[in-house]
DNA sequence: GTAGGGTTAG
């Protein structure tokens, strides 16, 4: 009967005939006596056709079971990933755990990430002698990794003698899983030493090393041993090379690993797309999001998290919402991943109150979704907002991570709140034990110079060894501008363009310093510095999205197909607004033109002539959204405010650092950046 | 009739 029965299994598994195998069940039932074996045979059978549920049935079925019923019933559950009934089944276990049901069970324990019970079993198996069995070390072993326990891994690693590939494939993504990268070059390095047999995990886990260092070198080493065993074709290795090439800032790389495969999923898509993403081709990652839909792959949450980041990146705001609607549809809306990318998407491209819908509507919420909350805020010119949203982080028990507190830092300085920012920078050191990075210094050197402590602010800089960090000296250097500092602005100036030569944004703080002191043989000497050491400015790109359509346009580029309107429009609103009082600031330009020509070259910056377009191209009180590469010049500043004024209209500007967000003649910026 | 680690986000 036995014989029989399980040819009978295999076969209609082999033949995919489910109701074969239910048939067969049935007779089991009937039948006079108990048969173990057999019984077991029906749970494997119902388990590899993936109906964990009448394995179960079988299982609760049966008047005993022995370890192989319970080991085939765990591991039916976790390969559908549910990994606490699987733990959960020990409780109805009435013999002792041999080493399959216990290694079964701490894989169970890592996966769910319960430290404590992984130690237990752990303990168990030591008492039970089993704590040696190479599965069960094993197992042990990836869940101390699993759970960020790496002192308990490394006791157990350094201990036993023989490993195979697979303790190293552990500990390596143990140590990555934590950044722990030191830790990872270690185990890296006597992995190429020690370890002859790599299997494919291994090549997955040391190009997961290199993409975390950015290892392109070592990466291709691997990627050329890979080659000689032909397992660039296994989706695991390829997707993690297409990684390693992305992170490492090799697109091209990242898209010929991923061309070679021969069967392509969601996830060497997504990677793909990711790397795109990541080295700031974002067009080209949303084409592969068409083309993959051509192929009839279907997205998963990852895959809207990328597209998401590219629209934000391009602060497509209508490709997102576009990509926002088709994840509604699916239901991958609800992840948290989509919903944070979606928050991301909308803060970036000026849609404040969008990122905040989308964060109240969200099921569930993390770290990273109160940070961009904040940091929205922040960049939005919305401080105080900002710090509403920590106070409410804090009630809600989310623990502040490093991002919060650029975010709090950066809002306390445009608040001028002075003290109550060196009082989070010392509740992050000192309660939350996370190390100052440089941009909270940078943060509270912008604290001390927008209270107009410019001396304090540049002692800060000396102080904390962020004398080397330019973006630092440049809030310096801003502060001097908007303070007329010139004295101190010029030794800053020195100082940032010996740190970088060259540096174009030094060049324009400088001049717009020296222009606004009114001292222009500041501006005439800057102007001449930059011709002798021949910098150029780097042209101005500014562009809106109009209907389905992104329209460009650079600094004095006249070659727009409706340029003759747009001029038009242009003397218009120049006319409208001088009427208010606005008055060219030559001081802005960099070139060297005669004065006559000023004024036409500040009308053709490229944020005006975007603007005049979006004027003529939407709906009367439609918000206009202007993105552009570099920071906003003065005059166009000054201009875009009274336009506003005579236009009626909410116009946003999202420059190269900021968002301003303009309002009946008001930017959200207090005119301080 | 039985086993383990892996790729995509920030």
């Amino acid at each position: 009967m036995r014989h029989a029965a399980v040819a009978v299994l295999r076969a209609a598994y082999a033949a995919g005939d489910l109701s074969k195998g239910k048939a067969l069940h049935a007779r089991v039932i009937r039948a006079a006596h108990f048969d173990v074996v057999l019984h077991n045979n029906l749970i494997s059978f119902y388990a590899k056709c993936g109906r964990v549920r009448l394995a179960r049935k079988v299982f609760d079925a049966m008047p005993f079971r022995n370890a192989v019923s319970v080991n085939l019933l765990m591991s039916a559950y976790a390969s559908s990933g549910r990994h606490k009934e699987s733990f959960a089944l020990l409780r109805v276990v009435d013999f002792g755990l041999n080493e399959y049901v216990l290694s079964a069970a701490v894989s169970a324990t890592a996966h769910v990430r319960s430290y404590d019970m992984g130690r237990q079993c752990h303990s168990y198996a030591v008492k039970a002698g089993l704590a040696e069995q190479p599965y069960v070390c094993n197992a042990v072993l990836n869940m101390y990794c699993q759970c960020a326990h790496m002192e308990d891994a490394v006791k157990i690693f350094e201990n036993v003698s023989s490993f195979d590939a697979f303790a190293f494939n552990s500990m390596i993504n143990g140590f990555l899983d934590h950044g722990q990268l030191d830790g990872s070059v270690r185990i890296v390095r006597s992995m190429t030493r020690e370890v002859e047999k790599w299997d494919p995990v291994s090549y997955v886990a040391v190009l997961g090393h290199c993409a975390s260092l950015k290892d392109f070198v070592l990466g291709a080493q691997v990627h050329a041993q890979a080659l000689k065993r032909r397992l660039e074709l296994n989706l695991f290795v390829g997707s993690a090379l297409v990684d390693m090439y992305g992170k490492s800032n090799r697109a091209h790389d990242a898209n010929c690993a991923f061309e070679v495969l021969p069967e392509k999923n969601v996830v060497s898509w997504t990677a793909v797309m990711t790397a795109y993403t990541q080295n700031e081709l974002y067009e080209d990652a949303l084409q592969l999001f068409l083309d993959m839909e051509m192929e009839g792959v279907q997205p998963n949450e990852f895959t809207y998290a990328v597209a998401l980041n590219s629209c934000a990146g391009l602060a497509a705001l209508r490709n997102g919402n576009a990509f926002g609607a088709s994840a509604m549809k699916t239901g991958l809306w609800a992840h948290l991943l989509v919903g944070n990318a979606l928050m991301n998407m909308y803060s970036k491209s000026g849609s404040i109150d969008d990122a905040d819908r989308v964060f109240m509507s969200m099921p569930l919420c993390d770290v990273v979704s109160w940070n961009l909350m904040i940091t929205g805020y922040a960049h939005h010119g919305l401080a105080r907002e900002a710090m509403e949203a920590f106070h409410s982080m804090l009630s809600a028990a989310e623990v502040p991570s490093y991002v919060t507190f650029v975010g709090v830092l950066s809002s306390c300085a445009q608040l001028g709140l002075v003290d109550e920012g060196f009082y989070y920078l010392n509740v992050m050191m000192k309660e939350l034990g996370i190390i100052p990075g440089k941009e909270h210094y940078t943060c509270m050197v912008g604290l001390l110079c927008r209270a107009g402590r410019l001396d304090e602010a540049e002692q800060f800089i000396v102080n904390n060894c962020i004398c080397t960090d330019v973006v630092a000296w440049r809030s310096l250097l801003n502060s001097c501008q908007v303070y007329r500092n010139y004295g101190l602005g010029h030794r800053v100036a020195e100082q940032i363009l010996q740190l970088k030569p060259n540096d174009i944004g030094t060049y324009v703080l400088l001049s717009n310093m020296y222009a606004k002191a009114n001292r222009w043989d500041g501006v005439v000497k800057v102007r001449k510095q930059m011709r002798e050491r021949g910098v150029r400015k780097e042209p101005g790109v500014s562009w809106i999205q109009v209907g389905i359509d992104v329209h460009v346009f650079t600094s004095e580029d006249k070659v727009h197909p409706q340029m003759e309107q747009i001029t038009k429009k242009l003397d218009e609103l120049i006319d409208k607004i001088k009427a208010i009082g606005y008055v060219p600031n030559f001081a802005v330009v960099l070139h060297d033109i005669e004065d006559e020509q000023k004024e036409e070259h500040l009308m053709y910056h490229s944020e005006k002539l975007a603007l005049a377009f979006g004027l003529i191209h939407t709906p009367k009180g439609a918000t206009i959204r202007i993105m552009k590469n570099l920071r906003i010049c003065d005059d166009c500043h000054v201009a875009i405010k009274l336009i506003s004024v005579v236009t009626g209209r909410k116009i946003v500007v999202r420059d190269a650092v900021r968002f301003h967000c303009i309002d009946g003649g008001v930017c959200t910026c207090d005119d301080y950046w």
